[in-house]
DNA sequence: TTGTACGCGTTATCAT
DNA sequence: ATGATAACGCGTACAA
């Protein structure tokens, strides 16, 4: 690790630790010419403070851990790009950590993190399970956390979220209005919060519109590609097939690209789609897919803000516990024409 | 931050300090009376040592950095989550840094991170120079580093990469062999390792098949989409236009897709199309494409592997000075069909 | 088997 | 304006 301390400097320098550490932190009553003489040679020898030294002494890591549920993904990508972008300027560091969609993971990731490893979490939790109960870990500890996406229901902090139950009235809108009268959900469990906001604004909007709807048009699917592919290639080739399609998570609408590409029906022609999703290259898709995309750098950066304030500024109140709304923006391609 | 201690513990049971601490690390000279005493407290509590003392105390920080040039690309997602789970195994956590592509935050992010933040340093490096002079902070300090994909050339240090040459080569091969007379070869920067390699594959592969080069038909895109897209399509619209293309990107397949939508030029039956990607769709696109993917997971795996061995055990030499070669994967799509 | 004392590198408090 | 000292929480050498 470190080699240059403050107390080498002050060796060198004939100096105490002490009056080398306040130069160094351009305190106010130490003469401008041993300032000078402090910084140059810490400038010369690279000397950069020990962070884990000062994380103790100060009781504060500038260290904020994010829990997502899955790394290969653009959104999660962009949500932390953005919380970089805010987080950097402050001086703050950021420890990620992949739960895989697993609650055990994620109790574990929890665990190691309220130990004072960082002073706030940023988490997207996994679509087991909403419920949230694994979550306790961190009631009784003071550490501020913010969720994002996929939120827990009864946890009192700020969530930020985008416009789930409007995009999925409108999603479904925009398909009734192509012509689509059987029109299918799919959701990766319906546990999960988004899944189940979306899908309200589903049903909605098939009842605003005097369609028929049937249970089995919630298609629940789960986290194997290969399962989802066969089990959508199933409801489509039913007699009564669906002839729309709104899909809950970008993966979904993936797999059935892919269940699609099995049977001889034809998108848009034969079933009309639309997938909430972050893919840079829906207009390459064959054929091009409509999307309902969050704006996720968006995201990264509010959450980052409400943490660097609530840390960085002397007697902030708690997170507030509130659902935070953006809005998502939707875009008609081929899929849907 | 952290309120229960290890003073914390030993007050509640009446020990010492010191008796906790050895008990919770499973001590053999701890009566196992008081360390069950002492575990059921701890777990009672949901003690976590802090690990910032631990880390001050040992002079070590069981957490490694990354930094890579992009974040969202799957590539490099994947890497990191190959990385993620062997680290995890042996309780060390991961610093993500995205340089986006600037040698100057590149350098920022080196000097924090040579303080002793992290025990170690996974990076690639930016596409912007590969010269790797800004990386002369690291050369006084003991901090192991370990380079992938895009490498630096004189940094004495284990470096992982794909067979770049050979893939080159063969991706060419594999256009000439389709009928392709004009391929182009598309890379982001000349000055890039990864670049280099692969264009010397593609040379030498027109070369040993006899055919005709142009210094033309290396073609240097920049970050920007826009300008990608724009300077394609003008090399699209000359008479003596290429039927051949390999991308050493995937960005600049995408570029070549768009900018191919405003022309009439069909691929592949006006142009062919190769190129390094580690999409997971291109079976989705329109058409499909034809991809050189790198093992990325399995890359992490060897970076952290390496880097592992080096810290957790004890007198390992240093990093050896030497390139470690990963093959990679050719798929035939429809893009080269 | 357990307790006492010390130091990791930093900064804040109290002296000078 | 500068120095001495203590403390953050942990682990270990030494003492008992």
């Amino acid at each position: 690790m470190a080699e240059i301390t403050i107390k080498y400097l002050a060796e060198k320098l004939n100096l105490a630790p002490s009056t080398v550490s306040r130069a160094l932190n351009d305190s106010h009553e130490i003469s401008s010419g041993t300032k000078e003489k402090v910084m140059a040679l810490a400038k010369e020898l690279n000397f950069q403070p020990n962070p884990y030294a000062r994380s103790l002494r100060e009781q504060k890591s500038k260290t904020i851990g994010v829990i997502i549920p899955e790394r290969i993904n653009n959104f999660f990508s962009q949500v932390i790009d953005g919380m970089e972008a805010v987080t950097k300027a402050h001086g703050y560091h950021l420890l990620v950590y992949n739960s895989n969609e697993d609650i055990e993971q994620e109790k574990t990731i929890l665990s190691l993190l309220v130990g004072g490893r960082v002073d706030a979490i940023v988490m997207s939790i996994s679509g087991q399970n909403q419920k949230g109960e694994h979550l306790k870990v961190l009631k009784n500890r003071a550490i501020p956390i913010v969720f994002f996406d996929r939120i827990p229901y009864d946890f009192p902090t700020t969530k930020l979220i985008t416009n789930d139950y409007q995009a999925g009235y409108e999603g479904t809108v925009h398909l009734i209005n192509k012509g689509c009268k059987k029109i299918i959900f799919l959701v990766l469990s319906k546990e999960v919060s988004i899944g189940k906001e979306r899908m309200r604004g589903y049903l909605d909007a098939l009842k605003s519109h005097n369609l028929p709807f049937d249970e089995s048009w919630i298609v629940a699917c789960g986290h194997s590609e290969i399962e989802n592919i066969a089990h959508l290639e199933k409801v489509f080739y039913k007699i009564d097939r669906p002839d729309g399609v709104l899909a809950s998570v970008e993966k979904l609408a993936l797999a059935t690209y892919r269940a699609l590409a099995k049977t001889n029906i034809k998108m848009p022609e034969q079933v009309r789609m639309v997938s909430f999703s972050n893919m840079k290259i829906a207009d390459l898709l064959c054929p091009p897919l409509s999307t309902i995309s969050q704006p996720a750098i968006e995201i990264g950066v509010e959450c980052a803000n409400l943490l660097m304030k609530r840390l960085t500024k002397k007697g902030q109140p708690d997170l507030e516990d509130k659902i935070v709304t953006i809005p998502s923006v939707f875009t008609e391609r081929e899929s849907s024409r």
